[in-house]
DNA sequence: CTCATCTACAACCATTTGGTTGTAGATTAC
DNA sequence: GTAATCTACAACCAAATGGTTGTAGATGAG
């Protein structure tokens, strides 16, 4: 069961999202506690729509959510989005470790 | 022992470098198998100044290094680089799960 | 109803990014 | 020594990125 499909332009979003430090910020934010885009907006010395983009690029990427909530949108980590990230870096260690095993092998023949 | 102080912009670099597909193709053959900058250039449809650019960003990143051997520049997968990434994930998880028990505290305490 | 607040989005700008071609310096092969 | 190969790097270009201001539509408060 492949619930997991990541296309090669997803991949690039998660990390392009993870690779700016206010979204890193946020997502640690609002993993913590929903907030108000207004709400994080005041927190850094950016402009509303700034902070809206960052968002918005957070959400592409599947690291947060946004909910309506009367006329806000409370903005909320997805922990889905975290997890693929994770396991895709954990693919990359797989790799090493077979590169390891295998020369680990090679010692041991000879 | 604090051997694993990463800047903001370093933090960036590693993620800036593994949003990109190509980059990431480079990381996986790198880490199975040294290859030299044209060996890699060889297997992409781009440039070998391209090549060479994406090798740079990736070794800037620290995700590979390259080792000089007569006129060939062997680059290698660099295991350090990934397994910052990787912890770096990690905390955001835990913040995650510090955010779970909460949850499962208050529910508990009624 | 009216006003203030929250959000979305367009238009614009400077910088960075991912690509190109071209030039030049080392090293190896003949 | 000469020619071929490998690498580095500069200069250039189009597109994407991270920021801005301004406008407009919903929703809530008085």
């Amino acid at each position: 069961m492949v619930v997991d499909e990541l296309s090669d332009s997803d991949v690039d979003r998660l990390f392009q999202a993870l690779a700016d430090g206010t979204r890193r910020d946020i997502v640690r934010r609002v993993t913590r506690d929903g907030y108000s885009v207004s709400g994080l907006a005041a927190l850094y010395a950016m402009s509303f729509a700034a902070v809206q983009k960052h968002v918005a690029v957070l959400e592409r990427a599947s690291l947060v959510t946004k909910e309506k909530r009367g006329r806000e949108q409370i903005v909320r980590g997805n922990h889905e989005g975290l997890q693929k990230a994770r396991r895709l870096l954990d693919e990359y260690d797989a790799i090493w470790r077979q590169r390891a095993e295998r020369i680990a092998d090679i010692l041991a023949e000879e």
